[in-house]
DNA sequence: ATGAAGCGAGGT
DNA sequence: CCTCGCTTCATC
């Protein structure tokens, strides 16, 4: 009897053993299509002996119904899925179903039917008729996507179908995408740069498991580094991942691949429409021969795509914590590549100028090869960085802008030259109150104020989406006119500026007005035409983006991220005020940083202030130490939530009772997280300290293996969390 | 997960 | 005696 192992894509379910019909040809890694009950299921052939199960008879097994055309997904993968669920305690098919992010591609025919408009008019006009053309201008996709874009239901958009206002297009989904060439743009590199990229070169080349870190300071040309060894991979026709933590930031780096290799590379990200992901998914499986996939560059999920032949691994500003996934499976890129990595023997490259005090450890102990590019490119300076004591130059009431910054900004203006001002919150003000009564504004679903964000006239809860219009009179005691906007956000921060500097032209840039690959375009395209005077911007303008005639950045708050007691607060302060200092005089002009604080005496700032990163590593590294905290311990956390307060709080009482007592893993809570409230759910934490020698997941699987817990009850288990929220 | 079966409450 | 809503159970 035919006997094989399936690892079903639900997390409830165990794998389950099933009989291959005779004349079906299966292996490990097939995708297969099972009855499960009265449904059916998609599979993937596991390897019995790593996937054990309580013994079924033969007599109960059914036969497989079909082998999917889509290539056996490989040991390679399969292995890195193995580890990744048991290094993050998380269900193997909760991260095996990462593979098969694109459901579509699976089956069904090769072409699919988009909708685009014609031009033409209805002939009754309603008003959700009327929304949904003007939304659909330049849009092409299926019905089901232009009803989102929209926000009309689907019925609205087959009336416009039968009004022929939409068209019907035939796409072919596994169309080739252009050819890469690895010679097609020649670079001039410098010294240093072509010494690293010899190294990145000969490890692609001789295809060996070689992790780097390509350790540069902005402006010192990592990216041009690393094109090197992509037009290796290119060479040896095998294919290359390059992750990039942001979507905004890939348009820019778009446009210079294309300028290297002659054409674009595919993209992948969440926001992909069925299409774009359905081709993008058989062209990464097919391989790069025949216009299949050659350079993939893509969002953490690209991380898990089937490649057919994978020759180097790019993770690209290595130390953003955007890598780091916070729901479902919480991964982290980062690390995950290097596994990748590993087990495909390939070179990785972790690319940053403020690189994460674990990676430089790894650098250290001589686990990853470090190449440091120690000046930036074309003999541009780095910039110098003056701090501003705001407990010295205070800013008048309802300002954020000291005189020293606000003469700058007025300096930079007058000589035709660009100014970035930095703050880390969206928005115009993140928390409006009622003066009358003191009532503030707060999200129904979420332990957390609502942001008012007045360009587009709302109140908004950063963490759920919930959005309500601001009210004219207080909700709670019904006083006019007494709401009043506290604190700062970047939109404030704008109108600070056009009233400082009448005439300047000033853009807010920010995941709210950068939320389109179009727009980010626009923006970037704008900069450089020197159309903007000053920008405004978030965390989102921190990195990437290269406009040489920017000379001044002002940092708005250092000590913004300083706040919360975050395990990482002083590493990401470090590394976002860096990385934004590092936007300035990019060019041939000279940049100059100013920083406002209100603790110039701070370990982080000082550093920054002196330039000294040496300095800022040391401390931090010793501060980790004392703490126990990664590299030189682990940390872990067990999440609890509920929609039910006391159901919550009683489970999460339950883990904490059947605690472990261990010498090398300390246990802390359960307590209320630090967002109580998320999402309609409460949440309860318990936090795990261990040294490095402990089997933390272990530790954790024992623990929570012999719990059970009421249905609405989700228990989630975070290994080296990263947002203590 | 998710459909099927089992079961008590309430209606006809 | 039937239907509705809810819990429990099994899926190879």
């Amino acid at each position: 009897m035919n006997r094989v192992r399936l690892l079903i894509f639900n997390a409830a379910l165990g794998p389950l053993d099933y009989r291959v019909p005779e004349g079906m040809a299966v292996e490990a890694g097939s995708v297969v299509v099972a009855p499960l009950g009265p449904r059916q299921t998609v599979g993937v052939v596991w390897e019995a002996e790593r996937l054990p199960t309580a013994p079924v008879p033969d007599a109960k097994l059914r036969p497989l119904i079909a082998v999917l055309p889509v290539p056996p997904i490989r040991a390679e993968l399969r292995r890195l899925l193995e580890w990744t669920a048991d290094y993050y305690c998380a269900p193997l098919s909760a991260v095996a179903r990462m593979v098969l992010a694109s459901g579509g591609a699976l089956r069904g025919p090769a072409t699919m039917t988009e909708y685009r408009l014609t031009g033409g008019a209805p002939e009754r006009l309603t008003p959700q008729r009327r929304a949904a053309i003007d939304a659909l201008e330049g849009e092409q996709a299926t019905i089901r996507e232009l009803a989102g874009i929209a926000a009309v239901s689907e019925g609205v958009l087959r009336g416009l179908v039968n009004q022929g206002v939409l068209e019907p297009v035939l796409v072919d989904c596994d169309r080739p995408y252009p050819r890469a060439a690895a010679d097609h743009g020649q670079p001039e590199l410098a010294p240093a740069q072509a010494e690293a990229a010899e190294r990145l070169v000969a490890a692609v080349r001789e295809r060996r498991f070689a992790p780097f870190l390509l350790d540069g300071v902005t402006g010192s040309g990592k990216t041009e580094t690393y094109f090197e060894a992509i037009a290796e991979s290119l060479r040896c026709a095998r294919q290359t991942l390059v992750l990039l933590p942001e979507i905004a930031l890939t348009e820019a780096f778009l446009r210079r691949f294309e300028e290297r290799f002659g054409a674009a590379p595919v993209v992948w990200h969440s926001s992909l429409k069925s299409t774009e992901r359905r081709r993008a998914w058989r062209a990464i499986a097919a391989g790069p021969e025949n216009g299949g996939a050659q350079v993939v560059v893509g969002a953490r999920s690209a991380l898990f795509l089937p490649y057919a032949n994978l020759g180097l691994i790019v993770v690209d500003e290595a130390h953003e914590v955007s890598f780091k996934q916070d729901e479902g499976v919480r991964y982290n890129a980062r690390d995950v590549a290097v596994m990748r990595a590993r087990f495909e023997r390939i070179p990785a490259v972790l690319a940053s100028a403020t690189p994460a005090l674990e990676s430089l450890q790894m650098a250290e102990a001589g686990v990853y090869e470090r190449l440091v590019l120690p000046r930036r490119y074309g003999g541009a300076q780095m910039p110098a960085i003056t701090l501003i004591d705001l407990t010295e130059h205070k800013p008048e009431r309802g300002r954020w802008l000291a005189p020293p910054l606000e003469a700058a900004l007025r300096e930079r203006l007058e000589r035709g030259e660009q100014s970035l001002l930095f703050l880390n919150r969206r928005g115009y003000a993140p928390l409006t109150l009622c003066r009358n009564c003191g009532f503030r504004f707060k999200c129904p679903n979420c332990s957390a104020w609502l942001v008012e964000h007045r360009l587009s006239r709302r109140l908004a809860c950063h963490h759920c989406g919930h959005e309500t219009q601001p009210p004219a009179t207080c909700p709670e005691c019904g006083e006019p006119d007494c709401l009043v906007a506290c604190g700062p956000g970047v939109e404030r921060i704008a109108d600070e500026v056009a009233e400082l500097l009448p005439g300047a032209r000033i853009a807010v840039a920010t995941s709210d007005t950068l939320n389109s690959p179009e727009k980010a375009a626009a923006f970037v395209a704008e900069a450089e035409a020197r159309a903007i005077d000053v920008i405004v911007g978030t965390q989102l303008v921190t990195k990437g983006f290269h406009f040489p005639e920017l000379t001044l950045v002002g940092v708005v708050d250092a000590d913004l991220g300083l706040e919360g007691g975050d395990l990482r607060a002083a590493e990401r302060t470090y590394q976002q005020i860096a990385q934004v200092a590092g936007r300035a005089g990019r060019g041939s002009k000279p940049g100059e940083v100013l920083v406002q604080t209100r603790h110039p005496e701070a370990a982080v700032i000082a550093a920054l202030a002196a330039g000294d990163r040496d300095a800022f590593y040391a401390a931090e590294t010793e501060a980790r130490r004392h703490a126990g905290a990664p590299p030189f311990g682990r940390w872990a956390a067990i999440i609890v939530s509920s929609e039910d307060e006391a159901e919550a709080r009683e489970a999460a009482k339950r883990i904490g009772a059947t605690r472990p007592h261990l010498p090398d893993v300390m246990i802390v809570g359960p307590a209320p997280a630090p967002l109580a409230l998320l999402r309609g759910r409460y949440r309860h934490r318990l936090l795990l300290n261990a040294r490095r020698s402990a089997e933390v997941q272990q530790v954790i699987r024992d623990w929570l293996g012999e719990l059970t817990f009421p249905q609405g009850v989700r228990v989630s288990v975070d290994i080296d969390p990263y947002s203590f929220v």
